[in-house]
DNA sequence: TTTACAAAACTAATGATATTAGTTATTATG
DNA sequence: CATAATAACTAATATCATTAGTTTTGTAAA
C-alpha cells in the first residue's frame, strides 16, 4: 500500500469538476473524490487546503472557463449579433458544465481576490462589447447589470428544471434577448 | 429536565425560516436549530420528518409566500404598471427573506408535487398579467419565461454581493424590465 | 551507488453532523 | 384518576472534514 498515484493541484482539481459536473456541487465531497482517485481522504490535503479551498478553485475556474466561452463566441461579430451570441454562449456553458456553473453561481467566497477580478473581468468584457452602441458609462453598466441578470436568471432556471412547458427553450432565450435589445434600440435611456 | 417546549410542526418551520433568513440556508442545521429551541436534536424529528424535509416544506412556505408578495403588487395595476410592479416585489421579497429565496431557488426536490403545483401557480398568474397584451398562448409563455429570467437573475446576483459598482440597484431593475417592455411593444412575435 | 531529504501517502484520532432505536416524562382525555 | 398519546430525552451509529504524527517513495546530491 501507499502506491504514489501521482497527484498534483491541478489533477485533483480536474477530477473535482468532473465530479461537481456530474454529480453536483453538493455530492462533491472529500471523501468520494478521494475513493474516486484511490487515495484515503487525508492525502488531498497534501494537494489542496480543505473543502472551501477547493470550492474556491472550482469558481475560478468556471469563471475563467466560461469567460473563454464568451470571448470566443464573439469573434466576428458587433452589437445585437455579438450580444446575442455571448448569451448563448453563457447559457450552454452552464448546461455543459452544470457543476462549474453551479460553483460560479453559488460563489462560495465572496471576497477571494481573484474571484473578484475574474468578475469584473466578464464586466469590462460586456462593456467593450457595449461601446459601438455609444451609451454614456452609466447607461452602459446598468444594460450590463440587466444583460447578466437575464442569461444568469435563464440558465439557472433551466438547471432547476425550472422550465417544464413544452416550449422550445433556446427560442424563448433568443425572443428574451432579442425582445430587451429592440427595446434598447428604441430608449431615451431613462424614462 | 425533559420540560416540554410546547413545540409543533409550525412553531419549527417558523423558526427554521428565521434561521435561514439570516443564516442563509447552509447555516440552517438541525443542532442549531434545535439549540435556538431548546430542545435536543433528535427531539425536532417528532414534528420534521428530517432535514430534506424541512428544507422543501421552506421551499414550500417561500413560493406561497413570494406569490403573495406578487398578487399584492398588482391590485389596481394593469400590462406594464402591474408587470413593473410584480418584477419590484419579487425582488424586494428577496430582499427581505434571502433565506426563504434561496430554498426557492435551490429547489431541494424538483419533484415534490405540492412545490410543482406551487411553481405552476406563479406561471398562470403571471399568464393572466399578461392576457391585456393579447399575445398567442405560446409567445405569453415565452414571455413568462423572459420575465422570470430577468427577476430572478436580477434577485440572485444582489444576493450574491454580484452588483458591485456603486450604481442604483432599483434603478437597475427598472431599466431591465422596461426595457423588456418597450421591446415587446415593437415585436412582431417571432422575429 | 548509496544516502538523505522532501513530498506523498498513510493511520489514528477528534469533532460536527444527521439519523434511528429505545426510554422517560408530561399532557390531555376518557 | 387512570391511561394512552406524544414530546422530549439518552445512547448509539454512520458519514463527513480536519489535524497530528508516521511511513513510504522518489529524486537529487554525495
Amino acid at each position: 500500500m501507499a502506491q504514489r498515484q501521482g497527484l498534483d493541484a491541478e489533477n485533483v482539481l480536474q477530477a473535482a469538476v468532473e465530479m461537481a459536473d456530474t454529480q453536483g456541487v453538493e455530492g462533491l465531497t472529500l471523501a468520494a473524490l478521494a475513493a474516486k482517485l484511490n487515495v484515503k481522504t487525508p492525502s488531498l490535503y497534501n494537494h489542496i487546503k480543505g473543502l472551501p479551498d477547493l470550492r474556491t478553485q472550482l469558481s475560478r475556474r468556471g469563471l475563467m472557463l466560461i469567460k473563454a466561452a464568451m470571448v470566443d463566441a464573439v469573434i466576428g461579430k458587433a452589437k445585437d449579433d455579438a450580444l446575442l451570441a455571448v448569451g448563448f454562449a453563457y447559457v450552454d456553458f452552464a448546461r455543459k458544465h452544470p457543476g462549474l456553473y453551479e460553483a460560479i453561481s453559488i460563489l462560495p467566497d465572496y471576497e477571494d481576490p481573484e474571484l473578484k477580478e475574474a468578475g469584473n473581468d466578464v464586466v469590462f468584457f460586456l462593456l467593450r462589447i457595449l461601446e459601438p452602441y455609444g451609451l454614456s458609462e452609466e447607461d452602459a453598466l446598468h444594460v450590463v447589470r440587466g444583460f447578466r441578470s437575464m442569461v444568469h436568471g435563464f440558465a439557472s432556471l433551466e438547471h432547476r428544471n425550472g422550465f417544464r412547458m413544452g416550449l422550445e427553450r433556446d427560442e424563448s432565450l433568443r425572443r428574451l434577448l432579442q425582445t430587451y435589445l429592440r427595446g434598447l434600440r428604441t430608449t431615451e435611456s431613462a424614462t
